[in-house]
DNA sequence: CGTAGACCCTGCGCGC
DNA sequence: TGCGCGCAGGGTCTAC
């Protein structure tokens, strides 16, 4: 589900309400997400703290709580997080659940198991293995095609695994890396060594752009994203290319084209991206 | 050292 | 209606 701009939607609709909420109680239903849930570790970090602000790094989601702990949260491909009453009926594959003083639950869905939750102090969160070796923020002023150029300078192979390279840059997954490239009109599989200082440029602000129009538009909802809310996100009717394989291209008018690359989907248009 | 592929897991839509 | 297959927005580990 998530790539970064969701991430974004769901850590600006979840802010509002639940700063200054309490932790009144956490139930871990299933701890077999990608990595085992320290369902002891979670409660003595949280239990009883109030929320004082969140975060984003990368696709993480940290929630800030008092006395200098941190919740951190990972969607992986299916996960869902979601603030609902009390009495909400826990759901199938609800497999965290983190009462609040106010009466209200934050639920963490996850029926491929592959997001992660757990809790850390707030001042080991950069140095946390998680985190150590992410790279630049692509919506921060270090990300530009200077930037890029000089980190493929020591690297080989196609562009599109460069920019999902979250040592890299952080947050790009496999429908953003395909927009921006589409938007760019470079083609994914070019290799990095054969791309110059313009389309460098070129690409860094169709990264920036595609990244920001998403978050606008409340994200890409394919088919379960939702924000803290439970709203789905529109940007998935603005996509140009990530699952328009065989429909013409808006720019060109050629035929849109899909083939796997690293295990993966990719979306171009042959005629102009190059 | 860097990259490709397998793998983790469940659910859905498709063709037969 | 039922079944098997391929596919899905994440990341990590292993084998070259």
């Amino acid at each position: 589900m998530p790539e970064l701009p969701e991430v974004e939607v769901l850590r600006r609709s979840l802010e509002p309400l639940v700063m200054g909420d309490r932790v009144r109680s956490v139930s871990v239903a299933e701890p077999r997400l990608r990595e085992r849930v320290d369902a002891q570790r979670l409660e003595a970090l949280t239990l009883g703290r109030m929320i004082v602000g969140t975060r984003r790094r990368a696709k993480y989601l940290l929630i800030d709580l008092e006395l200098g702990s941190t919740l951190v949260v990972h969607l992986g491909m299916s996960g869902c997080l979601t603030l609902v009453p009390q009495d909400a009926p826990r759901l199938l594959h609800e497999h965290i659940s983190i009462g609040m003083n106010s009466g209200r639950r934050l639920r963490f869905e996850d029926p491929r198991r592959f997001g992660l939750v757990f809790a850390l102090e707030t001042e080991q969160v950069e140095s946390d293995r998680h985190f150590a070796h992410l790279g630049i923020e692509p919506l921060s002023d270090e990300m530009s095609g200077g930037f890029l150029r000089n980190l493929a300078k020591s690297r080989r192979g196609p562009v599109k695994s460069f920019i999902m390279n979250s040592e890299i840059v952080v947050g790009v997954g496999n429908i953003y890396a395909c927009e921006a490239l589409y938007r760019a009109g470079i083609h994914p599989v070019r290799s990095v060594a054969r791309i110059s200082r313009d389309r460098w440029g070129r690409l860094a602000n169709a990264l920036k752009g595609t990244l920001e129009d998403a978050i606008r538009q409340g994200g890409t909802t394919l088919k379960d994203f939702a924000d803290a809310t439970g709203r789905e996100g529109y940007f998935r009717v603005s996509l140009e290319s990530y699952g328009r394989a065989g429909e013409s291209c808006g720019r060109c008018g050629g035929t849109i084209r899909r083939r796997i690359q690293a295990g993966r989907s990719t979306f171009y248009c042959p005629s102009c991206q190059t």
